[in-house]
DNA sequence: TTTGAAAATTGGCCTAA
DNA sequence: TTAGGCCAATTTTCAAA
């Protein structure tokens, strides 16, 4: 369902989602038709979900980047996961087993923006029994 | 630096990298010209790093996607994050603060091979003193 | 902002394995 | 049946005015 060539075009566009079909299959030395019509079908497929820009959260205002946990009594895991989804601020949202039942990346301008969104805006939502945020210093990868 | 317009544009491209400046420009009310200026301006800026696909883990074979957090010593930190920059399947590394001063996204194809990934290759890494992975059970945003 | 040439994309149709 | 090649029409990109 997927070869050697289908990983090494994921692997190009994971570097540069916007590098045209003709460059890819000139690294790849095939022809541009081949490249295309293998990504069509990535896209059908779901193996590709989408293209997305790789943005610097700090120059654009948001200096505050924080890994938030969420505990919740297990009947309310996945309202409460459902109801984080709705925030702007947060930008991902998944449920996983360790520590927390629910695992968040929230964006914020500032500490105390930061501090509004958790404890006003999403502090509000029933369920939640405890807030875990660790706030990113240095992203490394 | 940054006004609405260049929001909006970051808004689309997050939504779609590959979409045409052409149709950004119909959906914005202005010019070809003009959004390309404006995207290259963020490039240049480093507002903009790049431009990604968003793959499907479990598609590709990776069904075991472990959220793990990482335990040294203070003055250990740093150098252990650059190690755990090395391995291919660590796809993210923070510092932070929180619980564990060093987070990470690893993926592997299941649980055996995060097993190898976490005790055989990762935990040979000289100062690590404790290693807290969270299994991805759902991605909802 | 507009314009025009070059480049890339797209779809259809074809062949070969 | 599927992957790839080829061609022609359209669309997009890009730089200069």
């Amino acid at each position: 369902m997927l070869d050697e060539k289908d990983r090494k075009i994921l692997e190009i566009l994971m570097k540069d989602a916007r590098k045209p079909f003709t460059e890819i299959a000139k690294e790849l030395n095939t022809s541009e038709s081949s490249i295309r019509k293998r990504i069509k079908k990535m896209e059908e497929n779901g193996i590709i979900k989408g293209y997305t820009v790789v943005i610097e959260p700090a120059k654009i205002g948001y200096n505050v980047i924080a890994l938030t946990g969420f505990d919740t009594d297990p009947q309310d895991v996945l309202d409460v996961a459902k109801e984080l989804c709705k925030f702007e601020e947060v930008k991902k949202v998944f449920t996983s087993t360790g520590d927390h039942m629910i695992m968040t990346e929230i964006w914020a301008r500032d500490g105390s923006e930061l501090k509004e969104i958790l404890f006003n805006k999403i502090g509000k939502i029933k369920g939640i029994k405890k807030i875990c945020p660790a706030i990113i210093l240095e992203r490394l990868k």
